[in-house]
RNA sequence: GGGCAGAUACCCAAGCGGCCAACGGGGACUGACUGUAAAUCAGUUGGCUUACGCCUUCGCAGGUUCGAAUCCUGCUCUGCCCA
């Protein structure tokens, strides 16, 4: 057919996808099915490409593995030959969005929102191809706004439709406050659409109502509405909330590939199946396999979520770094063996250890020091990796300054120490 | 504009004059175990202290009291009802 090009450095790509997949892999609902079926099959509406669009806010620079799976979507748009449009909600983001539950009120001014905008882009086309993209900035068409035009904008929707989000319901019922502004941005986010003539927008599934907004502002301005794919969103690491940063259950698009690889292998098992959608080019048939076999007892969960850390990070950095990623976990926690690499601490002098590990960056107190050495959660080997592992449980030892000795607390943090 | 509720540690949420560094749940952390950095179980979870204690926390600012998260006054913020 060759309607697919896959640009990625992905073989199983190449194996899986064709346009029905990109409809349905992790594809929660498409709205206008038949007519997207119609132009992707075209290559086009009207011999162009399709513009499909994607916005964000930057008042967020970063960028989890949740953002991955609608920017893996856009690239695939991408791959078939289509316009990527990036929105960069910087008007919003001036305005500050009050939605955010820690009170994220702050407005950002132009500087930040640039800075921050940048720091999103540089992550966002490390999967999104950046050669067939439009980066459309919202001050482009809000900056021309007159008070006017925003009252036209509140004209488009009523308080019951608004009310017809699922968060604003949701939020209404339970008697939490909603600000009159966070009704104008679906309206605002509609508006790109109009501004940028959008074909098809792509987002998670909490992007619903904003998305179908702006088909409904085009439609009133006599365009033709944009089609929209909605996406499953993964579940951060606590396999319960979706993934953010402000929940702590993320998971950094650009996190290192052993940080990647562990962060993974600690997701509950029953999260796996949307990750492997959203994330891998596995395929479906395999994926059924996988899910029959931890059902009827014959696969071990265990394997099934090495693979998926293996393919996540395969996607993400490249397939060398993925088998060095599965070779490092296997020695750190299957085999229990210290990383060969380890962050380094300058120690001068001998230091009392409660006040090493708060000062190593491995306990944020002195109190919680003597925690973690009550508990048993501190190691030392004092000749480095050739020589022997103690555990300390004195809290008034006292850690000697020689260079080359290791330091660890917990499963997780090591550190190296180096005299000077 | 008027009336009524509420604001507690990372989050939710008890407490309503001393027994409160503050119940309980979630999260996080440590340990044990393990088929995984999963699940399960146990412990820890303000800071300082050679643990005897000391210091700072319960929206903000004052006040009453030997003593306040708990009572009073003012302020800020939020929700509900009436207009």
């Amino acid at each position: 057919m060759g309607l697919y090009n896959c640009a990625t450095k992905n073989a199983l790509c190449e194996e899986i996808m064709d346009i029905e997949t990109v409809l349905s892999r992790a594809v929660v609902q498409v709205e206008k099915e038949e007519e997207l079926r119609r132009l992707l099959r075209a290559g086009g509406r009207d011999g162009r490409p399709l513009r499909v669009k994607l916005g964000f806010d930057p008042s967020r620079p970063d960028l989890t593995l949740g953002h991955g799976v609608v920017l893996r979507k856009l690239r695939q748009f991408q791959d078939m030959g289509h316009q990527a449009v990036v929105i960069v909600g910087d008007w919003t983001a001036q305005l500050g969005d009050p939605s955010g539950r820690e009170g994220a009120r702050t407005p950002l001014t132009a500087a930040e929102v640039r800075s921050n905008a940048q720091t999103y882009l540089d992550q966002f086309f490390t999967v999104v191809d950046r050669e067939k993209s439009e980066v459309r900035w919202q001050s482009e068409w809000f900056g021309q706004f007159t008070l006017a035009d925003v009252f036209q904008l509140g004209y488009e929707k009523t308080v019951a439709q608004m009310l017809k989000r699922d968060d604003f319901e949701k939020r209404f019922a339970r008697g939490s406050e909603i600000y009159i502004s966070e009704f104008l941005y679906p309206l605002l986010q509609g508006y790109d659409s109009v501004a940028v003539h959008a074909d098809v927008e792509l987002g998670g599934t909490d992007q619903t109502y904003n998305l179908l907004v702006g088909r409904e502002l085009m439609g009133a301005r006599g365009m033709t509405p944009q089609c929209i794919l909605t996406m499953k969103l993964i579940v951060g690491l606590d396999g319960a909330q979706k993934m953010s940063k402000s929940l702590g259950n993320y998971i950094m698009l650009t996190a290192d590939p052993n940080d990647m690889y562990g962060k993974i292998m600690s997701l509950p098992d029953d999260a796996m199946m949307a990750y492997f959608e959203g994330l891998t080019y596995v395929p479906d048939a395999e994926l059924r396999g996988f899910a029959a076999g931890m059902v009827d007892g014959t696969a071990n969960p265990r394997d099934i979520k090495m693979r998926l850390a293996y393919e996540i990070v395969r996607e993400f950095h490249d397939l060398a770094v993925a088998e060095a990623a599965q070779d490092a976990f296997r020695r750190q926690f299957q085999e229990s063996q210290w990383p060969t690499e380890m962050p380094a601490f300058t120690l001068s002098a001998a230091m009392p250890i409660v006040s090493l590990l708060p000062a190593a960056g491995l306990a944020k107190s002195k109190s919680e020091a003597r925690q973690l050495i009550t508990q048993g959660g501190v190691y030392l080997r004092p000749e480095g990796s050739a020589g022997p592992t103690v555990r300390l449980t004195d809290v008034n030892a006292v850690v000697p300054a020689v260079a080359g000795a290791e330091l660890r607390v917990g499963r997780l943090k090591f550190v190296r120490i180096v005299t000077e």
